[in-house]
DNA sequence: CCATGAAGACGATACGTCTCGCCTCATGCG
DNA sequence: CGCATGAGGCGAGACGTATCGTCTTCATGG
């Protein structure tokens, strides 16, 4: 028996695929995630559901990839001023304006709450998404460790996670506001941990 | 217009409830919060639907309600053996330990989840289970402060996150495992970052 | 000319409301 | 005191709606 056969993407539809993004952005926007529909984003797309559904498993896969259409260029990583408290600062100050962005909130929440309570999705969501996003960390922690500017015996994976997991956290389940002082608060509660012994 | 007859509190049928509570605990684990109905619990409770409704507004209600009925209970806090790095990470090892249990995690997975993805449900989730138990992180770390053991400008409450934050970002997206040698990591980071200046 | 696309019919679930009798109480009358 | 009465929660499940994911039809365009 035949493994039920792939769709020709040779022959898909671009037009299709974008309509489909635009409207599962746009109404995860007005409708929130657990009111958004398949039907809902086919509709307001003018395709079939079919269409959706030969290509996405799922409403969650299609908001992952409409997501990371937009999103999926991390570019060249962190700057590195050779000043790492002063690119940290930086950078997370960045970083909590792109959270603070309602267009950014509702899918970004979304795909997050999605792939906490889904093993399956988690796996793409945390690869496609959250992966890349501390990698960059990583690296610049990396750098600064060879520079001297920090602890060689401290784990640069774990003081990215130290860095990012209480943002992340206040974010996604609404404790606290992210602010400027709070970002900056952060660093330098990271800075102490990982600096270099004397 | 009446604002719709509140139910009678006193009449309530404490076997329900409870019945309730077993079968919504017991189904999550089964098939997950997703595919966790109210037609389910009340088929497996063998209660009417409307005994659910009357009581609770939605399943993350009842499963928060079932949840909280046997956890609610912090006791009288953290051991203040006064080694605050002892204490904390015996502490941290004993929530790892429980956050590794199947029983556990199903759902308080579900409700993390649950709580991220709506506005609603995460404030009740927050004060419910997540403030009772960084407070009394919080509550050891301002003691540690009194003893002098901690500098006395940290603020203990992101002190706290600091340390817990890592912790349950890395259960709930799956991207790494609780051991023992991980919460001890996480503490001697956490003791370097609010140890007190010389 | 044939796979993809738009449209929507279709059976299956689960929703949340509702209507039944049934049972258990508190109240009040004989 | 003792038994009728009535209010209200309860188990059960019918009901209409919404959405699911599949399937069918016809048109289109590469």
């Amino acid at each position: 028996m035949a493994p039920k056969t792939a769709p020709d993407a040779s022959r898909r539809s671009e037009r299709s695929r974008r309509a489909i993004f635009d409207a599962a952005l746009a109404l995860v926007g007005e409708v929130g995630y657990t009111r958004l529909t398949v039907e809902g984003i086919a509709a307001r797309a003018g395709v079939g559901k079919q269409t959706i559904y030969r290509w996405w498993p799922s409403k969650a896969a299609v908001l992952l990839d409409a997501f990371t259409d937009g999103v999926d260029d991390y570019g060249a990583g962190l700057p590195d001023t050779g000043d790492l408290e002063a690119d940290l600062k930086h950078v997370l100050r960045a970083t909590a304006d792109e959270f603070n962005d309602p267009a950014f909130q509702a899918p970004y929440r979304a795909l997050a709450a999605a792939g906490a309570g889904d093993e399956e999705l988690s796996r793409t969501y945390v690869s496609r998404l959250l992966e890349p996003g501390i990698a960059v960390y990583v690296n610049r922690l990396r750098a600064a460790q060879e520079a001297g500017q920090m602890d060689p015996d401290a784990d640069p994976r774990i003081a990215a996670e130290l860095l990012l997991s209480p943002f992340s956290q206040r974010w996604l389940m609404r404790t606290g506001e992210l602010t400027h002082a709070y970002t900056d608060t952060l660093v330098d509660l990271v800075m102490r941990a990982v600096r270099p012994p004397e």
